[in-house]
DNA sequence: TCCAATTTTGACCGACCGGTCATCTAAAGC
DNA sequence: GCTTTAGATGACCGGTCGGTCAAAATTGGA
């Protein structure tokens, strides 16, 4: 049982909270969730309109972009799905680039706090941690995939190949998302050097080494449209290394 | 020397064939081509109106999908960069969507013709075929990035993450594309094990692992708009492995 | 109850999007 | 010389883009 418990697919999908459920699974093999994932009437923040405005917008555009992309979503679009005004968006957000700012911002949040946090629960074992984060990359893919039908791939890997040429301030942004994850692969390998699990190494390179791995395996795996992808893959990152330069 | 020689950087960044030039460097060191990066004057598609219309479409669109995205490049622009009339782009084209296709067909070439098969040169022990290819890569991106300003990553990566979602056909031309460059490591791969320079392994799942990891390290590098990246990760891709499932 | 601030509405803007088309030009074949 | 045809031209299409705005509706505090 990898992901153990409060794992919220509808929050990652950007949902309104929904009931918690408790999903088991084994590692490395197909989960089944609890909950009905081809059910996407509960799910859409347009229908739930009693959550204030601002949310729904930021909640519709995040489930958008990620689903398609920055570029091909219109705020017409998104306002029509959120069951807004064109005018009451701008009277939340300055610029579609500042919601997809904004979008970030939350979307991070709701990762880090989410299942990265989960994954990367200190009461594991180090190396488990890693494992657990593939699991969960997947389910998270094999979830959206069968929402949408299609594997969004990482909301963020889309967002910086997009836009990182284009907007550098987005593309820092981005970074920094990235170096945060990157530091809980470092703080894991850290912990494994320091209980002999693994030896000595560059963690830092390492741990970056293991996320770009992470997002060219979810690249890889939305270009071929299967989630197994990643299972098949993934585990290998643990085999990944970068040792001390002296 | 890892780069030796026919290796035209002017090329793979969507130019007409200039003469060739010498390239030459230490692996996993800084080149130092005899090419001015920093002049573009020569390089332009549109600034060459001898070539035919119709590459001149392609070559510029190459250039513009590489260094921005799909959706952010207009036909419009296209035209005006290449120096051609829209009702001439239709004349050629029947679609943005078809020119992205042949665009496509079009890059695949030129790498696997390029420096993938330079890279992969079955003279080459296997194991320094690896080194190569992620020299090559970054050699490429220092080049293009000198150019551009900013790092445009990898042409297929970035397409297969902003239309994947949208467009199934696109989707599996970029998909086969990956499929050929994974067989390129795979053919090394079995080769290493024949040779005894690698133990026995999935060379299948090993070589898709190591096209992921490339892809990966060149997305981050892309959000660092940082070649360096891809020099300091790289040679861990040596260290990936899949093991035969018995 | 009244006021002020917040939120919502929907019409509107100019620019640009991908794409069409009738017309013109120029070269090739005979 | 004449015809056929590939290529080039630029005006034009409906639609959508991101963004604006004045006015109306709603809200909450005093």
């Amino acid at each position: 049982m990898l992901i153990k418990n409060d794992f919220d697919v509808r929050r990652l999908l950007a949902c309104p909270p929904p009931t918690l459920r408790i999903l088991t699974s084994a590692p490395n093999l197909n989960f089944h969730p609890t909950l009905d994932l081809t059910d996407r009437s509960s799910i859409m923040p347009a229908m739930t309109p009693d959550i204030d405005t601002r949310t729904r917008i930021l909640l519709t555009a995040r489930e958008m972009f990620h689903g398609r992309s920055y570029s091909d979503v219109g705020i017409q679009e998104i306002c029509d799905a959120a069951k807004v005004q064109k005018g009451s968006f701008y009277h939340f957000f300055p610029s579609k680039r500042e919601l997809a700012m904004a979008v970030i911002d939350n979307m991070a949040d709701d990762w880090a706090y989410g299942f990265v946090a989960e994954a990367f629960d200190p009461d594991l074992p180090p190396l488990v941690r890693l494992d657990y984060m593939i699991d969960a990359a997947y389910y998270w893919q094999v979830a959206a995939s069968n929402m949408e039908g299609r594997m969004p791939g990482c909301l963020f890997g889309n967002l910086a190949l997009e836009m990182s040429t284009r907007d550098d301030v987005m593309r820092a942004k981005l970074n920094a998302v990235f170096n945060k994850a990157m530091n809980k692969f470092r703080v894991t390998l850290d912990e494994a050097v320091k209980n002999g699990s693994l030896a000595a190494m560059d963690t830092e390179a390492t741990a970056t080494a293991m996320l770009a791995y992470l997002e060219g395996i979810i690249l890889l795996a939305k270009t071929r449209n299967d989630p197994k992808v990643i299972l098949h893959l993934g585990p290998a990152i643990k085999t990944l290394r970068i040792e001390l330069s002296h």
